[in-house]
DNA sequence: CCCTAATAGTCTGAAACGGACGGTGCTGAA
DNA sequence: TTCAGCACCGTCCGTTTCAGACTATTAGGG
């Protein structure tokens, strides 16, 4: 049993350029960036300046070539090879054992909630809830659009599943902040803070 | 308008350990870091290493105050001061108008699908919904220990959202491995993908 | 008294970060 | 025609983060 049939030199960033090149076609790290912003930076953060390293070093393994424009501005365009599409394919196909992580700053403060009043934390609350609704409503514009592109369920499943879960987590953020909102004390029996 | 009342020479990090040792009373950093791999590492994540760092510094800012045991170790333990826990409370009652970040190596998978096989993706299904599985019930026992205690809601809130938000997107990768597994050729009127 | 495992902390080289900065070429107003 | 302004495109570099190898220290068991 083979541990690892994917290439061990390769970063997840790695991954992301090759698939947006075999993706879209010859592509400068210009419309990379774009691109990736368009989406992959959602469930995959990384500073764009990496993408102008990586494809350098991609076509230093063969896995990307390069062209230059002749005119103008002279910007390199890369193409995926053979061989790029072969590790794009081996990576895929290896599934991914790592669970997925979360970043939330709200979260946080939400955790120490102790430590402030019931009216900063129903700020937050309702901060967060509206950030929410506005990636929802991104993420249903995507949707819409690869709906109607009727391609590449892969993206469509991943919009759909990050709508769904942005979803819930603002309908969270919505009750608590309903919580602490309407009941300013709930009267009678008062339960120690 | 003030823009910030939180200290901008400190970062979530020193938050995180500020608001540990102001919920656990004086702590090692060994202590510290236990405390953070048991809850807070779900949503914010960095190196243990960093906490050794951050406590010294904290304590040279007068926000933590340092004791050593005299016996033994000679362990360095820390005490929030009430510049310390002034400063939490600041920082908490600021809302964070930051959008969570997820990170997922399997949602880049799924991403690029069209460069596996459907058997490669219902394997990452598989693995991916049994992760989400195991992680769901892991909160799940968080959730049964922080309401038996009845305290710190803050803590039972951000777990529940998180578990929520984990059970979602579990059943979504379910569902892919589903469509994947079960109909190989959904024979008759071939919807055309 | 020694061995081992768990505890506790240090250190470092490599990545990642992110944003300031500097060109370049287009467009359209004067 | 010129050139100001702007959007495009890419580089660079100091800082922070990161992961995890590595080194103690101590308690407990045999």
């Amino acid at each position: 049993m083979v541990e690892s049939m994917s290439r061990p030199d390769l970063t997840p960033v790695s991954y992301v350029v090759l698939g947006l090149i075999a993706r879209d076609g010859p592509s400068t790290p210009y419309a990379i960036k774009a691109a990736v912003g368009r989406g992959i930076a959602h469930f995959w953060q990384f500073p764009h300046s990496q993408i102008y390293a990586e494809t350098e070093r991609l076509a230093g393994l063969g896995l990307l070539a390069e062209e230059r424009e002749h005119t103008g501005r002279r910007r390199r365009s890369y193409r995926i090879t053979p061989e790029g599409r072969a590790a794009l394919s081996a990576w895929v196909a290896e599934p991914a054992a790592e669970p997925p992580q979360l970043r939330s700053l709200g979260l946080l403060k939400l955790f120490f909630a102790q430590h402030a009043g019931p009216g900063d934390i129903a700020e937050l609350a309702k901060v967060q809830a509206e950030l929410h609704r506005q990636t929802v409503d991104y993420t249903r514009e995507i949707i819409a659009r690869l709906k109607a592109r009727g391609d590449l369920p892969g993206q469509l499943a991943v919009a759909e599943l990050m709508g769904d879960a942005l979803r819930v987590m603002g309908e969270h953020w919505e009750r608590i902040g309903r919580a602490l909102a309407e009941p300013p004390a709930p009267a009678g029996a008062a339960r120690g803070r």
